[in-house]
DNA sequence: GTCTATATGTAGATAGAC
DNA sequence: GTCTATCTACATATAGAC
């Protein structure tokens, strides 16, 4: 599908972007070819580099930018008070935030190891940022007595791997719509955590 | 790494799948090479192919193993009557089969975009097979009146998604040992599906 | 900014000697 | 059963014209 010459600054760079986003995660990062992302948009291969120095800073700027949306979202969300009410919200918003965009969740737990070594731990500190969001949760309602927990670490992490299996079975349209999965997810929770 | 020419088919079929399972597991199936493989096990590439007809039923045959060992393994198991019991002894076979196979876990869930759909089929079949024997244990227990939960089928994904989470964050000689691991996340089972 | 052409490397798989 | 040599295809990335 190519296309006639021209310059197409503004839109070429997002769709790059989505083209790059939806081939990973159905392909793999290694099984996608510069080439395929740029017959995906509709541009020669050597288009790409003016967008990308290469391949890798391409995969690293997918996930960079999902992991900061993510704690954006987060923080930006006015949360209430109580650790229940807090814990909710969390809940609530971690499943509403992953069923929206599956691919960027698929690649961001998927191509961790395609990182080179440096991009790996910038991601895995916005990953920590994001757990000790969960966790100061959990250690509040533990203090206030509201929650038991005999390991507030590994409850985070069980409570995340939880939540976040949503999207390996959620289809949209499917038995369950979002609502009731927010609503079962969040009794479960809510009965793990309780006092 | 070159060896002497001679014949080996006694050790070097496994020797294969080990060394196809660790660089699969470290790089991803698509960014290693056969001559990767081969250099690993310590022979030359064509020798590979005496033991394979091609790379894609390399990969299949280690996840279907793996799938198989996992089915044979429960299956072989002395479980108890009661639902709690047998619940509990799930949760602790889970963890332990996935803690003691970490690569063979990572590859199952990581690599299955990279089958083609027919291998994708068996194996998919293979993964449901196991999901139905937890979710037999919830519907029994929903049936004797001793766990509440809303809908049998999504618990199951997410008690299955917590629980082979651990494998995610867990290292041996950490902090909780792998029996502390499987208490702890009894615990958590115990009443997330509590009457 | 995009194109075409290309440099350079490596992939999966096979053939035939030993 | 393994080796060496090779076929064919495709990879990432760059150079220079438009």
């Amino acid at each position: 599908m190519a296309r006639t010459q021209g310059s197409h600054s503004e839109i070429t760079g997002p769709r790059i972007r989505e083209a790059a986003l939806h081939l990973f995660a159905k392909h793999g990062f290694a099984a996608v070819s510069m080439r395929q992302i740029a017959g995906e948009v509709g541009v020669q291969v050597g288009a790409l580099y003016n967008y990308t120095p290469d391949k890798q800073a391409l995969l690293f700027s997918l996930l960079e930018g999902h992991m900061i949306d993510l704690l954006e979202a987060w923080r930006s969300l006015d949360t209430p008070q109580s650790p229940e009410a807090r814990l909710e919200a969390f809940v609530r918003f971690h499943i509403a935030f992953h069923l929206d965009r599956p691919e960027a969740v698929f690649i961001s737990y998927m191509e961790l190891r395609n990182l080179d070594p440096e991009n790996f731990s910038r991601i895995e500190r916005l990953r920590r940022d994001y757990e000790d969001a969960l966790e100061t949760i959990l250690r509040d309602g533990v203090a206030k007595g509201v929650f038991a927990l005999p390991d507030s670490k590994l409850t985070t992490l069980a409570v995340i791997a939880m939540l976040t299996g949503v999207t390996t079975w959620y289809r949209p349209g499917g038995r369950l719509g979002p609502d009731d999965v927010s609503r079962l997810y969040w009794d479960m929770v809510r009965k793990t955590v309780a006092a």
